[in-house]
DNA sequence: ACCTTCCATGACCAATATGAACGCAACGGT
DNA sequence: ACCGTTGCGTTCATATTGGTCATGGAAGGT
């Protein structure tokens, strides 16, 4: 698959610089270019597209010197720009932020941030294609409910968050470190003997990763009892 | 806080109809009206911005005589008509879901869908509104960039639906994912074997998902034996 | 040194796929 | 027509694991 065409748009040729900069070292995205106001990035917007060769994604700054950020994802909507929208500002109202959401922004960074947060949120809109697009090698793919939501939920903040109660980054460490080193699908007993630890300690972290999307979750059939849920690390 | 006034957009007058009684069955919710088809919803959106009172919330059948939904959605934003929609409709298909996505729809119904699916949606878009309306002093609200992630992630988390006693949302994906593959109708022993898992686990989770309506059940005759029933993934 | 906070543990109860046993409905030969 | 054969539908007890609660012990702050 090719990669996500970025568009930055910010008027601070600093921060401009630095979000570029921030694309360029993530796997799975390109910079396409990039843009000091809203006239430039209308523009921009339209030439790329017109050349078939869409830019498909917008970090987009609120606070530009000619258009507000809001104006100019109404102007793309407009215009039936399809690319997809993440917000970079440092203006934290709330109902700006309700009208991101209702005109098509898809995540919402406030600033100032780390690189870390603004890689897991590139992250998560990058699962969030690839989940609508692996539709199966078809023309045409069915999609069941249970599959947008998903799809949606990929779309949701991940754990930048402090880690819940009850889980130590130390053994959320040992887990990880050993979940990365097994190539087949492991038992939580599997992990609880690999590490010593009890079954309900290692239950818990294999259970955060797998809502957190790091490992993926399936059931083990075949034996009499009650299904054995089996962890594997996700790669790629 | 008063109601989260909703139009609901819809050509068959049965679905229609069933869709604003549901609406009206919801706290916090109130039926503002009805459009059976793009025209006239885009219409009424106007009258009732113009009269200071307008719709928060749409919900959109993709499907319409004179206009499809994407194009409803687009126009609305041109004219900065700031209602947040959710998307109903019946076609399954992964690209709409993209595009739908990127013009600010913030939920996706597939039909056909019970109460419960439609309550739950509708549920946790009022928990959206109401942690981005929490803080609203006015100018004074200063969000952090964990309170927007909480407000998104409260929008697309997948909602986890009550199943009947029994069933395990796991075993029940893996059922599904198989018979979405299937193009011929299978038998409860064909998926045991496919799954590996045992015949009465597989029978089980087909029956439920015929109640559902998500697969049709038929008799297989012509072998010796009892006859077998035989299950078919509903498409459109 | 005491208190608070936090995490891992052990034990309990609840959940769920399995296998076997029984019954049922169509097939095919007599 | 009748009846044995065949293979699936249905039910039930059982085997294991998942999930939760209260407890113990360690780490850090006062």
């Amino acid at each position: 698959m090719s990669d996500i065409r970025v568009l930055v748009v910010e008027d601070e040729p600093v921060a401009a610089a630095a979000h570029g900069a921030y694309v360029g070292r993530l796997k799975g995205f390109s910079l396409a270019g990039t843009a000091p106001d809203g006239q430039s990035a209308l523009r921009l917007l339209a030439e790329f597209s017109a050349a078939g060769n869409p830019v498909e994604l917008v970090l987009l700054d609120m606070n530009l010197p000619d258009l507000h950020g809001l104006d100019i994802a109404r102007r793309m909507r407009a215009s039936g720009l399809l690319a997809d929208i993440i917000a970079i500002t440092a203006v934290r109202e709330l109902n700006i932020v309700r009208s991101a959401v209702s005109i098509g922004v898809v995540q919402y960074l406030i600033k100032p941030f780390t690189y870390a947060t603004f890689a897991d949120k590139l992250a998560s809109y990058q699962q969030f294609r690839e989940q609508l697009g692996a539709g199966s090698g078809g023309a045409r793919s069915g999609a069941s409910q249970s599959d947008v939501d998903q799809a949606f939920a990929s779309l949701r903040a991940p754990s930048e968050l402090p880690l819940p109660k009850g889980l130590s980054t130390s053994t959320l460490d040992a887990v990880k470190e050993f979940m990365k080193q097994q190539q087949d699908a492991v038992s939580a007993t599997e992990v609880m003997d690999a590490l010593g630890m009890s079954r309900v300690t290692a239950r818990r972290y294999l259970e955060y990763l797998a809502d957190a999307g790091t490992v993926s979750r399936t059931a083990r059939y075949g034996a009499p009892g009650r299904p054995e849920n089996e962890y594997r690390w996700n790669r790629g």
